[in-house]
RNA sequence: GCGGUUGUAGUCUAGUUUGGCAGGACAUCAGCCUCCCACGCUGACGACCCGGGUUCAAAUCCCGGCAACCGCACCA
């Protein structure tokens, strides 16, 4: 791209304006700035309060998703259990000579023909060992290379005085649900299946974050684990959502070097296999609908699907849902895994505590079951103090394979013990289940909201009559009204105030400016998106009447102010359109 | 992390070649004007990225750091 021509790219645009009316800038200016942190001003809090808050009221109030608020710092354990400390990060090796940097499994891959699987594997001996063997050298210079060294993307710290407490950051909120998984599934009554949202900070150690808001070091994560029953798939909410469309962008093609687009409803999109879970496909349907809800149009949204290595380590399937931004192309917003049962497994592994649900059967199944009881009186006097041991043996022996064995040989061999009927009762015991235990499979949509947020305001800008003017849907806007007397004299100042007070008491994110012409408050207003403007002037001193201005059409209607309150509710609401706010003038 | 380019009020920028009072525009604030889209007038506020060096004197030259942009690398 031409220098000229990224001046004036929307990025550009939007990081100015962002800095200048305090939507967001670098953080620790005064101090130089540290790259890949970000500090949200009063209007960029806000708009992220608000986007979060979509996010809020589509799985919170409308599928009823707990959330929950857990620590960023966890302790190591938990990210040795999750598979973190062993994945999350690179092996990297330095030129002695040149000091440049390379992945060292990328460098076998390429170099020594190793296969990606195989690279992947290796500890950092070996390697070091294949580095030697092969004799690498450095790809730019053809320097020596240095030792591997791990490059860890987390970060990481001590907990209390003791060096040996190791804790890291949290690059994702989704642990924080997973080590509390029995407690939640309390709270859910026991009842699967069931979600989880955490809206909060994740740390990445990225190496060289250098995109504005789309990779900061410390970001808010949405991130939504929700449980199922992986033999009952089924998504009780497909039926809302099974003809909208998805635009998937398929493995299968992107390893044939395309980027094809495969249009599909979400309905077809399972029937031909392309989404294998119902959950799965019904979250990513949620998630562009949030999208066009935030502005970005569906053609401006993708589905991509992750190749094997591209995946997490604990994902099976994943596809990233990708919006086109101007300078940088399709950029990632959120991110939807089928995690499976990994990370509860894992972490009944590690913990030792159970993390199966319990799922009663409709009907409880009646079952007769063969059981075999050592009869101690009898097997005592034989193998003396070995009973015990042979009992034990017994209870872990297949009861089919003893009785087959007791009819068909008059014994039965487990280890050196020979067992005869007279030891042994063999039983047909009739159990009754009731229901199943099993662990939750796990469906996660993933939203980086800062990226939602940068979005947000690209898909918002507007050039209008050389005027920069962000067209904020206005359920998003920071600011939801401007009230304004048309000049600053003859009360109007005071009738505008008292109108800016009371609708603030009414609950509206009002502002009062009565600094400059109407028309340089107006494009003030615009360029912050502010969706209405309200304009006291002389007619209101008579008849009580204000105008309402709508910021995309510039158009104006003439309503009694106090009217004002419920039209407005409404409108915000999206129950009615700026139209029906007043009368036309 | 590496290489190249760059860093002047909130924003955009002049000045850096050749060292000598840092200037403008927009925005902001106060006042005047103003009956609906950045009008005009008066005034005010406000900057040389940070640290060190050379020099009588540094925005300017040198060194180091930080940051941004571009390229490379990286992005579980």
């Amino acid at each position: 791209m031409k220098e000229e021509t990224r001046k004036q790219d929307k990025f550009t645009i939007i990081s100015e304006l962002a800095r200048r009316r305090g939507f967001y800038w670098q953080s620790y200016e005064i101090y130089g700035g540290v790259s890949g942190f970000a500090t949200y001003g009063p209007l960029g809090a806000r708009l992220k309060q608000n986007i979060e808050r979509k996010l809020r009221e589509l799985f919170v109030d409308k599928l009823g998703v707990l959330e929950i608020e857990s620590p960023v710092i966890t302790p190591e354990k938990v990210f040795v259990a999750s598979g973190h400390v062993e994945h999350f990060r690179e092996p990297m090796v330095e030129c002695v000579k040149c000091k440049k940097r390379f992945r060292a499994d990328h460098l076998l891959e390429e170099v020594a023909g190793v296969s990606e699987a195989e690279a992947e594997k290796m500890s950092l001996d070996e390697l070091s060992e294949t580095l030697k063997k092969n004799s690498i050298q450095c790809p730019e210079c053809g320097g020596a290379l240095g030792e591997p060294k791990q490059f860890l993307t987390m970060f990481k710290t001590t907990i209390g005085p003791y060096s040996e407490a190791v804790g890291y950051g949290r690059p994702e909120a989704a642990q924080g649900i997973f080590v509390e998984f029995r407690r939640l599934y309390e709270m859910a009554r026991e009842k699967i299946p069931f979600g989880v949202l955490q809206i909060g900070h994740a740390l990445r150690n990225e190496i060289s974050p250098r995109q504005g808001l789309l990779r900061v070091r410390e970001f808010t994560i949405a991130d939504l684990e929700f449980f199922f029953d992986p033999e009952e798939p089924d998504c009780h909410l497909l039926k809302e959502v099974k003809d909208e469309m998805l635009r998937l962008v398929l493995a299968e093609h992107r390893l044939k070097g395309s980027e094809k687009i495969t249009e599909v409803s979400v309905a077809e999109a399972l029937k031909k296999g392309y989404v294998k879970s119902e959950w799965h496909a019904v979250f990513m349907a949620y998630a562009k609908k949030l999208l066009i809800e935030l502005g970005v149009s569906a053609e401006n949204q993708r589905f991509i699907e992750k190749l094997p290595w591209e995946r997490a380590h604990y994902s099976s399937q994943s596809f990233d849902q990708q919006v086109l931004v101007e300078r940088w192309g399709w950029v990632e917003v959120s991110g939807h895994a089928y995690r499976g049962d990994y990370d509860l497994k894992q972490h009944a592994e590690s913990s030792g505590v159970d993390m199966c649900v319990f799922k009663e059967y409709e009907k409880p199944v009646e079952r007769e079951q063969l059981v075999i009881k050592p009869l101690m009186a009898n097997l005592g006097p034989v193998f003396k103090n070995e009973a015990g041991k042979v009992a034990e043996l017994l209870s872990k022996a297949d009861p089919q394979e003893v009785e087959v064995s007791l009819k068909k040989e008059g014994f039965f061999k487990i280890g050196k013990y020979k067992i005869l009927p007279e030891h042994i009762n063999v039983l047909r015991q009739k159990t009754v289940e009731r229901g199943r235990r099993f662990i939750p499979h796990v469906v996660e949509p993933s939203f980086g909201s800062d990226r939602l947020l940068y979005v947000a305001l690209e898909y918002a800008y507007r050039a209008k009559e050389d005027r920069a003017l962000l067209n904020f849907p206005p359920d998003i806007a920071p600011i939801q009204l401007g009230v304004y007397p048309l000049v600053s004299k003859d009360g109007l100042p005071e009738k505008a105030l008292a109108l800016c007070r009371e609708l603030v008491d009414e609950g509206f994110v009002a502002e009062y400016d009565e600094a400059g012409s109407i028309g340089r408050r107006y494009a003030r207003a615009d360029e912050v998106g502010i969706p209405l403007g309200v304009t006291v002037d002389y007619d209101t001193l008579k008849d009580g009447t204000v105008t309402v201005r709508d910021r995309d059409s510039w158009k104006q209607v003439r309503s009694p102010s106090k009217d004002l309150p419920q039209l407005l509710h409404r409108y915000f609401r999206k129950k009615i359109g700026f139209d029906a706010l007043g009368a036309p003038i």
